[in-house]
DNA sequence: TATGTTTACTTAACAGTGTTAACTTTTTAG
DNA sequence: CTAAAAAGTTAACACTGTTAAGTAAACATA
């Protein structure tokens, strides 16, 4: 493997994403990306173990991307109740702009990354810490036990993600209105905890 | 296009079946369907378009396996709140039951389904309508827009496939029983549910 | 029974995929 | 200026879905 820091390896990736972008995740391979970066298919086995490597390295792009408009938001709103809606609205939102990106990091079957078994999920996990610590917020009196909000955060990114791939797969009937149904996602999910939050108090 | 009442077309419907739900999806080729039903690869041209069109069969055996389910659980409870929860818990084990029919029947980009735009979704909305005749049963009043359900069932479904999704992909902590998960993710949704059905009382 | 026609099915091939091994060129070091 | 290491290439392998052309079987008609 050549070294970390290359014009070429650099070159690739700029051209893998903007392949993946405009034509999408599944019109992308070795050849086209090699021919785009103007060097020859094998060369990317220089800088990549494999298209699952390189993937990655779109995925790390995208997580790293998700996680800095939560943090943001996570930094600028104090009140729990609105701060947990704007992560939402962020999520969701990241997700319907950002399609391509969205696939890719959570393909179904996530054999892409059977070769980083320690840090696989990490990055994920570190924006599921961000609804966490909101929901802990509530949890004043101490009378949930630990994990319950964590479990929680797990419930309500599954609704989030449930909702992009929804949308982004084209399932959402054409009669409904987008926003609206993120929306009445969002809306559940906030209704759901009212009795989490009134428990609390 | 051959008859299609055919013992070699159901074989080959076998035998896909067998190698996806065995195999998993992705190793789903022509030529080892062909191999495993003791004919050539080009023999199942003779009974599917393509390969999507023998994957749309296996898709809508699915959907049909789903809807058997979800409409003799909402035949067996009267009870409004009783029966969405147990339709909830009907979907989501079906999911986790049947990962793979689940992961063929709903991949994130539907370009198998391109060449059938009429009947694409409606298998998949018919489902949709089980939830929404349900929790129209809520509204004895009448005082919700017409398609307020519907929108409802949509965000309840994204919820319940958004859980099931993350369950089949490994992506639950595994510190997180996925019992209690799924628990937590169906009182999700039945507490968002008691906003609703409060205000139509 | 023999002939022609449709149906069923196969082989060969094409263009594409990820990936490896072997080879060549370029860069760097002594 | 030469030897070694790095960078990049071409050829090839084993796959993939799919099409065109050819063959074998079944069937209908005279």
């Amino acid at each position: 493997m050549s070294q970390f820091n290359s014009e070429l390896r650099r070159l690739i990736l700029d051209e893998a994403r903007h392949l993946m972008i405009t034509q999408g995740y599944n019109s992308l391979s070795m050849r086209k990306i090699a021919s785009k970066a103007g060097c020859s298919a094998t060369s990317i086995y220089l800088y990549f173990r494999n298209k699952d490597d390189l993937l990655h390295a779109l995925i790390e792009e995208g997580f790293e991307m998700l996680r800095a408009r939560l943090v943001e938001t996570a930094a600028t709103i104090q009140d729990p109740l609105q701060r947990l809606e704007a992560l939402c609205r962020e999520y969701v939102q990241f997700g319907l702009l950002n399609p391509e990106y969205y696939e890719v990091m959570f393909l179904l079957r996530p054999e892409h990354m059977e070769r980083y078994p320690v840090e696989k999920f990490r990055r994920a996990r570190k924006n599921l810490e961000l609804i966490t610590d909101t929901l802990n917020m509530f949890d004043r009196g101490g009378q949930y036990k630990a994990g319950d909000a964590y479990v929680r955060a797990h419930a309500i990114t599954a609704s989030l993600h449930g909702a992009v791939v929804l949308v982004n797969a084209g399932r959402l009937d054409v009669r409904i209105d987008k926003s609206i149904f993120v929306d009445t996602v969002i809306l559940q999910i906030m209704q759901s905890l009212k009795s989490y939050t009134i428990q609390a108090h």
